[in-house]
DNA sequence: CGGCTTGATGTCAGTTGCTGTCATCAGGGT
DNA sequence: ACCCTGATGACAGCAACTGACATCAAGCCG
């Protein structure tokens, strides 16, 4: 046995959804926090960079999954639909987690200094797909702009899986947001 | 004459450019600018919510050049046509300020918290567009998908343009931008 | 003229996010 | 037994904000 308690960044986590959920993220302090998972709160900030990324732990495991996707696709599909493909498996991932994406959803619903983290975190996704897509050799801007545009897609889809919880299959909204992104830009 | 001088906002703007173009964003203080601009730091934040607010001085009116171009666009124009017509329209607000959309974008390219207060502005133009749409009678998810897909037209045309100091004519590259999306969802 | 109100600013104290630095101390290897 | 490592605690300090109160020229009104 440890001299501490195992899994100190579960316990922040769990901390930090419970506390932002009883009264909202900007009126829980770090302190609140660390107390609640009994550490101190300069340990918070040994595993999270700050405030903010408690909310956010896992989300660089889609990337991973992402990168992933775009080298699986098979070749000669269409860079938009390598990279919808590649958000499909992501959804997949998220979907795996059973509440915590919705619960985490309506926090960062709640507060704007949330939704910057994670439009920042969505225009990295975007980056990546833009990257993995040059690699497979699509041009500027189609490679960006399929990029971008498989975000705006998931964006979309993914309030329309939060905002209908009977809805399980969120890869199923993905792709049907992007036949309607079709529609919307065909002409 | 007043007791004081006059445009405390435009030195403030004068004086977070000037520091952050010289050292960073993040390595200047709010006390520094305010003391530049012959002010205190409270009185900063009389002017501004908070210190990343200054470098977003103006862009509200892009909000109304955006809700004017959507309710003058002709009747029966595609949706996605409407909001990025409205796109054209801000870019041609924004190249008429010189240098200085250029100038703050390098700046903000340079600072990750920058970059945050930007895509969440972004983000709210597109929720402003999809509003804008559903006025006019366009149904979810089109109206979303649309706003979301030209504020993604929108991003790579405006990097492009940035990114080309020769490039004079953003509404134009706004609309090229557009044509490559079509390409790219076509099929 | 003299008093009253207003609005932009200054002053100051306090909270919170975040960082640097040093101390502590169980466990594992030598 | 010894040291070394790694996670943690303790503490001081900076910078971003906020609330409360004071200041004082300008303008209005009697």
């Amino acid at each position: 046995m440890g001299r501490w308690q195992p899994n100190a960044r579960g316990r922040l986590l769990k901390a930090a959804l419970e506390l932002a959920g009883e009264r909202g993220f900007e009126q829980t302090t770090v302190a609140e926090i660390a107390e609640r998972a009994g550490l101190t709160e300069r340990t918070f900030f040994r595993h999270f960079s700050d405030k903010r990324e408690v909310l956010f732990a896992g989300a660089d495991e889609l990337k991973d999954v992402i990168v992933a996707a775009v080298a699986e696709a098979p070749d000669g599909l269409a860079p938009i639909e390598v990279a919808v493909a590649a958000m499909e498996a992501a959804g997949a991932v998220i979907q795996e987690g059973g509440d915590l994406p919705r619960q985490r959803s309506v926090i960062i619903a709640a507060s704007a200094e949330l939704q910057e983290r994670e439009l920042i975190k969505l225009a990295s996704l975007a980056a990546l797909l833009a990257d993995a897509l040059r690699r497979r050799g699509v041009d500027e801007p189609a490679a960006s702009l399929s990029g971008e545009a498989a975000i705006a897609v998931f964006r979309i889809a993914f309030e329309r899986w939060v905002n209908e919880p009977q809805e399980q299959d969120l890869p199923r909204v993905i792709r049907e947001s992007m036949e309607e992104l079709k529609a919307v830009t065909a002409g």
